[in-house]
DNA sequence: CGCATGGTGTTTACAGTGTAAACACTATTT
DNA sequence: AAATAGTGTTTACACTGTAAACACCATGCG
């Protein structure tokens, strides 16, 4: 049985999270590895699948991290609110991970079905956050599909935007997070209004 | 007066483009431009500065589409809109562009301070966004803050979702487009939320 | 047992990459 | 007229991803 395969995963996630995504190369994690620069090519077709197989890890570490993040919640909204914090803090720990998890390299979602499910578990969260916020109706499932999106794309937008630093936070971490909860907060009042005119559709 | 430089990142976005990414680097775009490989050097100090260039005249690009989609509107809701739906359009019609721009290799804002001005023009067309939606009141900036920065991160995290395939859409385009206005629209909804409860503090 | 087979690792080779160094030419300044 | 600064070129180097051929080792079956 080759544990090889999984050691080269993790060699190459130390790697990314130590020394940055540009420094991961092939090679580089082989030598790491303590292995000969063509060793990965028995357990990968290519770097790119290498590199699928860290994204692949990293949702995974990312579910994780939302769950242990929820179950100590007291509340339905505190629930909500912690999958969404859980998630910005992930993405702000362990930037170049997050980053290369969504990166362009795997385009055709065909080729990487464990990604593909790894990542779907991760959009589920976030639907998770929406539903948690709804009141009681747990019926419609039509009309919270837009929700569940703008949730993952909230949530996702402010983890890029706050990994790439593009906007300017205040300097107290403190002040940070709370500026954060206000921003992830947004969809919180959405929902109620998106609940109350279900079909006043315009 | 050197042309050769606006020369090389016009090739170099016609590249982009074209072949993608991965096919994008320096020796090429130099063959394209009919130069030597080591030309852009004297006009670039490495092969970030070139791509910084790239993604700056693509912030400038995504700004006049914004803003010509904006002119022709009759009023701030169609015109609030009509900035989320140009930013998404915009992305989807060049996704590599749109994630150069938003790649990790720009990590040190003040090395490319012409990139960063571009790019907080893009984000202050998302907050006119929001400012388009508020009620009368011009006032009370602070608590602006928090709904700008999610309307960005609202749109750039469902651009990116988007380009990268990872919500499956419906096949129809025009029920593409209907999902994506749902989405957008959820902001709509919350911002006269937060008008209303302005200093309920949670 | 003996031998084929498939899995796992290695060495060697090659084309392509970003970039440093030295050089050539041309226009401008003094 | 001579120095200088700007722009381009050629050559060189270390590094990358990957193809090809080979070596080893465990397992299967005759």
């Amino acid at each position: 049985m080759s544990n090889l395969k999984s050691e080269l995963t993790e060699t190459a996630i130390g790697i990314l999270e130590s020394r940055g995504t540009d420094a991961l190369s092939l090679r580089l994690v082989a030598r790491a590895a303590g292995v000969s620069h063509m060793a990965p090519y028995r357990h990968f077709d290519n770097k790119t699948a290498l590199l699928a197989a860290v994204a692949e890890t990293g949702f995974r570490d990312l579910v994780s991290a939302i769950d242990e993040a929820v179950v100590v919640q007291a509340d339905d909204a505190l629930r909500s609110r912690a999958i969404g914090m859980a998630y910005i803090s992930f993405a702000r720990r362990r930037p170049a991970l997050y980053q290369l998890m969504f990166g362009p390299q795997f385009a055709d979602h065909e080729q990487y079905p464990g990604l593909d499910e790894a990542a779907q578990m991760a959009q589920a969260r976030c639907v998770e956050a929406v539903r948690l916020l709804k009141p009681g109706t747990g019926g419609s499932a039509a009309d919270i599909r837009p929700l569940g999106i703008a949730a993952w794309s909230l949530v996702h937008g402010l983890a890029q935007l706050l990994i790439d630093d593009w906007l300017d936070l205040p300097e107290k971490q403190t002040e940070q997070e709370r500026l954060i909860e206000r921003v992830l907060d947004v969809l919180g009042r959405a929902v109620p209004a998106a609940a109350a005119d279900s079909n006043t559709g315009d």
